[in-house]
DNA sequence: ATAAGATGTGAGCAATCGCTCATATTGGCT
DNA sequence: AGCCAATATGAGCGATTGCTCACATCTTAT
């Protein structure tokens, strides 16, 4: 039951108790984070989650109604970052500057927690996420076509083709990187530039 | 009491009661393809297995020490036309028609059983296999860095690493088009030869 | 025919899983 | 202080899992 003082939602206000369940939330999205990480998914359970969390199992299951709920907390968590870098790219700058962006913050948010973003990544395809949450590829995949579009790109083909291709080119390339331990983040924008901007047809920038 | 065990492999010579392993061992590999394909990772249990195939769970522990092995069996099965075919491209035909014939073969091992392809090539990273260099990814990272060697390529930059880079993207477009249910061969092949060529800064055969 | 080995069977065990709920504790209010 | 709501706890339930093993059935050799 929620309290009938506070109406539902966000309160910049917080008293002791409401700080006590953030931390908790937190505690536990950082352990599920750091389970997947060292032991992958074969270690991943809610016993398991808030034990290392330092809560009960009691105290995990009052804030995720299930073991799905918090893998897709996990993601929203993990890519918050992600979306907002993406989204905050001005328009009309250039393809260039536009991909290049686009390309910093992938890796960017690779680097970060390499591992994880693999597994989420894997797991954004198998949950029932709602129509409302929407995938982050699908985000990422129409500012693509928004950009391609501004260009008069492909020459040829299909637009929405051609911007699946573009991001599934940088997605294999910088899941590859994080498995490999690649710590060279301008190298590897170099070359998922290069890949991208060849798919393109167009010379990468300097 | 069960005597000596032969393992699950091809015996020129069958008597009738090898041919019945050797079908108890073909069916739960296609029993364990099957149920990875409609249910996922979720659905895959070694009891399922077995009722799919037809089989009592005690047979399929007579072939399979453990579930683990069942898994690497079933990517040895799924790879074997991969790796042949891919190894079979002759030497000296140039860049073009190298790249070419790998790109075919692995379009075409994808769009057999594009499902089936995504999730193995998830397990391949996950399984204690890579302790030899029996991954099939290393297996064609070898036959790129050849086929980059006998061209000169790349002009600057690592020779190891545009091999991996390729590999990713070749993986990467793929198993991507897999998941969207393409199924028009030629034109994937297409653009994949247009990614990579565009990352060696060549011009994609026409 | 008979024995002996090879192969197949499936009930069920030990372990683990996601998750519930009765209870205890904490913190804010008057 | 006393009260109540919010939060935390963890024993344990029902379900499921990977897997074993005593036994049945089939094949081959004599």
């Amino acid at each position: 039951m929620t309290s009938r003082r506070q109406p539902a939602g966000l309160n910049p206000r917080k008293s002791p108790a409401q700080s006590r369940a953030v931390e908790t939330v937190a505690a536990v999205l950082e352990a599920a984070a750091r389970i997947l990480e060292e032991r992958g998914f074969a270690g991943y359970t809610t016993n398991a989650v808030a034990e290392r969390a330092g809560v009960s199992i009691g105290s995990l299951y009052q804030y995720f109604p299930g073991k799905d709920a918090l893998m897709v907390a996990l993601i929203e968590r993990e890519t918050a970052t992600l979306l907002a870098d993406i989204a905050k790219i001005p328009p009309g700058i250039g393809l260039e500057a536009r991909l290049g962006q686009m390309i910093r913050a992938g890796v960017t948010h690779q680097m970060r927690r390499p591992v994880l973003a693999v597994l989420l990544d894997f797991e954004e395809r198998r949950l029932p996420l709602g129509a409302r949450d929407e995938r982050v590829a699908d985000q990422i995949h129409r500012m693509l076509i928004d950009t391609l579009a501004a260009e008069g790109l492909p020459a040829t083909g299909d637009r929405t083709v051609a911007a699946q291709d573009l991001l599934a080119i940088t997605r294999g390339m910088i899941d590859a990187a994080g498995e490999r331990g690649e710590i060279d983040a301008h190298d590897l924008e170099r070359r998922v530039a290069r890949a991208l901007f060849g798919y393109l047809g167009r010379e990468p920038p300097a």
